[in-house]
DNA sequence: TATTTGCTACGAAATGTTTCGTATATCAAT
DNA sequence: ATTGATATACGAAACATTTCGTAGCAAATA
């Protein structure tokens, strides 16, 4: 019943979750290594961003250890979610189909995926009739 | 091949694309009164956003008249691929699999959606063999 | 013509986000 | 114990976005 109730990750947020998405968990230096990869920016950079975002209940960290250990405390799936649900009222009228089918224009899907789509879809016949 | 060289709306600024989108163009006036309608704002701000997005490209207008009239420099259908994109990038691995079965899950998706989907699948059927 | 109304222009405050320098503490190694 | 590497905390600058007050101009109206 509240679920949509927490806050929402801006940018640079959104790195850190993905790359403690895909660890579990993980310390500001193991983020900042990945993060570093991708773009040029500095450790305190990170390690500010990674208080904030806890302050503000998107991460929890564990602190008994002097090197902290951070956890998401949303979830992709809400995440991914939350943002679906924004560009459907933003900017396809509130139409699923369309963002599906804009979805689908927009990158070359393979095979397996196409595949995997139609199955999904039966799900949505009428069950009973 | 230029394309994806355009500015990146915020979210102000997106509701008022959504405005002119719709009705083709319009005055100040005419989209502030509907921004007003969905929320509290002030109608220099308004104004004030689309004198700046005028600047960065992402509207043009008419000042011939007393009163300009504005036109979307974006289209639609490019600022839906670019939020696509990036929420493809962002959020879900590049799959856009997974993006398609997010948002069928997301909302309810009437029968006719689903058939147009559907549909709109067999396009991406093996051309050739 | 004088007043009121409605428009644009524009500066700047308010707010939100990102970045980084510096202080300080802890641990490990000499 | 001293030094060096590595942590966190935190303030504040640098940017970006949003909001609004005020000035000035043009059109409509009294």
């Amino acid at each position: 019943m509240k679920k949509d109730r927490q806050y929402q990750p801006t940018e640079s947020e959104l790195e850190i979750l993905q790359v403690l998405w895909k660890k579990g968990s993980g310390t500001v230096r193991e983020v900042h290594e990945v993060l570093e990869a991708q773009k040029e920016t500095g450790y305190t950079t990170t390690l500010k961003t990674m208080q904030i975002m806890t302050e503000k209940g998107l991460l929890s960290r564990d602190t008994r250890h002097r090197t902290h250990i951070y956890f998401p405390e949303l979830s992709r799936e809400d995440c991914q979610q939350h943002f679906l649900n924004k560009m459907l009222d933003g900017l396809f009228d509130g139409s699923a189909g369309r963002l599906v089918m804009g979805a689908l224009d927009n990158k070359k899907i393979n095979r397996e995926e196409l595949d995997a789509i139609r199955e999904y879809l039966k799900q949505f016949e009428h069950p009973s009739s």
